[in-house]
DNA sequence: TAGATTGTTAATCGATTAACAATC
DNA sequence: TAGATTGTTAATCGATTAACAATC
């Protein structure tokens, strides 16, 4: 069976699918047969019309009346963000931030297999995490390779992260998901998303001093 | 002295600031004077028009040919962001996640200070994170209402965040940073930051899986 | 059938980018 | 002065919301 070509997807309409999965989820477990947009716009409050251009993406159709079928609607939106078959990743820093996302058990079933740790503290280095082996950091490039890894995760300080790029990119990485406050310099083609903590913390506190001022 | 009413700012200025901010230091550290939105804009690849109307959010202005005067611009920014006196926050939740950012130095520069943890292991109460006290969750409301906490940091399981968030809610907590993947139904005027990981995992499988199309 | 819901096209909204006069 | 840069107004772009015909 040949699969149609992934057509490019408004990356708010991405971010949406989680929740849209997980609301989903809660349904099956109800013995739910049939969703409407309706329903799901009302239970996650955004617009019913969003959420049918956003399920529509996946390439599943409705019945006008009934909704959608839940089991072929989960299958679709799993299809559709790639979580049919999670892709194995590297994490490097096993500190706190990293001890806490290799321990995460949620993430197998979000399309994520974190396979091992990496770090440059001797006291850490042929440990085991969460059922994880943490390695030396310098191995880093020739195994990724040669287990074809394509996802890394940097949770080490703003002052190694760019180093650690270099090695993932070295190591033939695609795609990084960097924990550390600093921006990464990264050739093109690299899939890179922040995730910008300060940047949250910037909105929380400007919202809640205008909040002070009355608006 | 009074301070002029803040005005709304779009929340993607605000975000971008702590990326501003953090460019404007490394440049004071160079001893630079001053700044162009010209040159801002190419170290941080966006476009100088939008750097300019960020900084005039800011209420600053700028000298035509020279820029602007970094130590003014800087204190600008962080009064807009309001990192220029940081909050007390409570945390609940003192796993590896918390515990992490228990530890994060950085947040003090950040406008945040995490005061306490809050936990319901009676192996983690009493004890100290990271210099911080570990407290027992149900003591949050009473001392939140005391101390004047108006920031809660959510790093529970999703089974229980919103038991948590209704603590917090009655402590009078008026902002909730949730690190736990479930959405929350807070009353309307909370203010609610959600660190959306599932989004960016759907948003870094979807992208990896366009590329392999080709696209 | 009647009416709720889908699928689609048009309108709105907000953010980003382009254009350009004012300025030091 | 000449020219780089600011500040501002207009154009573009993309996402969300509204409107409505088609359908079971």
């Amino acid at each position: 069976m040949k699969d149609k070509p992934l057509r490019i997807a408004p990356t708010p309409s991405v971010r949406r699918m989680p929740r849209y999965l997980r609301c989903l989820h809660a349904l099956r477990s109800d013995r739910v047969e049939w969703v409407s947009c309706t329903f799901l716009a009302q239970r996650l409050n955004v617009d019913p019309t969003l959420v049918r251009k956003d399920l529509a993406l996946t390439g599943i159709t409705g019945k006008p009346k009934v909704g959608y079928y839940l089991p072929d609607l989960i299958t679709a939106v799993e299809k559709f963000i790639g979580w049919d078959n999670p892709e194995d990743a590297f994490l490097v820093g096993v500190g706190h931030l990293g001890t806490a996302l290799l321990g995460f058990e949620g993430f197998a079933r979000h399309g994520l297999n974190i396979v091992a740790g990496f770090d440059n503290d001797p006291g850490k280095i042929g440990r085991e995490v969460a059922g994880k082996p943490v390695l030396e950091a310098a191995k880093l490039p020739d195994l990724a390779q040669r287990m074809h890894i394509r996802i890394g995760i940097i949770t080490v300080g703003a002052r190694n992260a760019q180093t650690v790029a270099d090695l993932m990119l070295a190591g033939g990485i695609r795609a990084i998901w960097n924990f550390a406050p600093t921006p990464l310099d990264l050739p093109p083609g690299i899939i890179l998303e922040n995730e910008d903590l300060s940047g949250t913390l910037a909105v929380i506190s400007r919202r809640l001093a205008a909040s002070d001022d009355g608006i």
